[in-house]
DNA sequence: TAGATTGTTAATCGATTAACAATC
DNA sequence: TAGATTGTTAATCGATTAACAATC
């Protein structure tokens, strides 16, 4: 049922990194690139560019290169981005807030219709034109609206109970910022994580490597 | 000149979870654990866990396991989390004042010292008790306030001057949220990338991969 | 046609998994 | 001691790079 099958994860990461890049290349009136020529400008080999592209198609030509235009759209078309998929956000803590409005700049791929909390101090205000709704009605609105996926803003404390109520609801899609993994609880759901603290972690990691250890470290 | 000399990328993005899930264990009184229990929990191999540890070093103890406070904080400690990094962010936007707030959360690693942008509607006021202050003092501030690192919350218009100016005053460490390839350009410093819009499109890719294709869509 | 660059196969490199001797 | 589990080496698997025939 896949449309593109064992496709690496290493492969599908690199994708928004190219379609990004081109992107840039078609705004600056670029009309056609070589593997070798977008190999340099995004600091990988071209034989791997050639390689990633392959897995779903030759969209190039002998002797020419690509279509930037061209590969741009197959790119956007493998991604998916012509789908529009119905997505609520649960926590309009800052983070959440952020996220809901970052979403309005992107117009593809998902659309936010709904955002619950529990806090009473916040439900009922306003981000960007959607009214934050009580976490009591999800159930109901989830039925009155179907919803595709589920954006999660909430303390780590509060998402094994919710991942069980928006399981049981039918939601199987996640893009997930709580400092918790979703995926250990169900093998049954997508889910993209955002993990602030980790990646935090991952920098400070190669910072104190780089330097010298700090006082009181001996080896 | 490296603590740790040649760890692979996998592994470094592992540890953060490491640390997480034992900090979970050690939550919950539990005292012991072995790398088959770990694995089970985390959803990976124990070889894997002992290989990963081993990297670093024996934190445990044949016929018995690790200690779980013992090996949170050995990695605690590769991490290098008893660092406290002086950090300024760019960028007094939604997602910069989500992030400046997350960090207050976040006691280990890094300290923000400074928030910067260029709207004057923005300058002057107040996240966290930290005043945002006018991008044209940002050389001033840097000067008398040692800076170990910059986290970027602005447009990928604002970002090639910007990082030149950064580059120039002498920060070498970078968070970097804006949708542009700070690597590219420089290639002595260190970027830990947090691209909201690439993780959003792999998201994207991984539902319409797993279900019917669009409308449209032929093959 | 000649030159350039792809698509693709083969070679290399690295990461994960399996196995087991060491040892607590 | 016997049982359990590590640390570590060896085997497998997968991803990246190199090479080149196909072809625009």
């Amino acid at each position: 049922m896949h449309k593109y099958e064992n496709i690496s994860a290493p492969v599908i990461k690199r994708l928004p990194r190219y379609y990004r890049f081109l992107g840039e290349l078609l705004d600056n009136g670029i009309t056609r690139i070589s593997s070798r020529q977008l190999s340099d400008k995004m600091g990988l080999t071209a034989s791997q560019i050639r390689q990633d592209l392959n897995c779903f198609g030759g969209f190039g030509q002998q002797g020419y290169g690509y279509s930037v235009e061209g590969l741009h759209k197959e790119i956007g078309h493998i991604l998916g981005l012509e789908h529009s998929y119905t997505t609520i956000l649960i926590g309009a803590g800052n983070l959440g807030k952020a996220v809901a409005l970052h979403m309005s700049y992107e117009k593809r791929g998902f659309k936010l219709i709904g955002i619950f909390d529990n806090d009473p101090a916040k439900i009922g205000s306003s981000i960007r034109n959607i009214t934050v709704a009580d976490m009591e009605n999800i159930e109901t609105f989830c039925k009155e609206n179907k919803t595709d996926a589920a954006i999660l803003c909430v303390p780590k404390t509060a998402v094994p109970a919710l991942a069980d109520r928006l399981y049981e609801i039918g939601i199987r899609n996640y893009w997930n910022f709580s400092h918790y993994d979703l995926s250990v609880r169900y093998s049954d759901i997508i889910v993209e994580n955002v993990h602030l603290n980790d990646s935090l972690m991952i920098l400070c990691y190669r910072i104190s490597d780089e330097n010298d250890p700090p006082e009181g470290y001996t080896e």
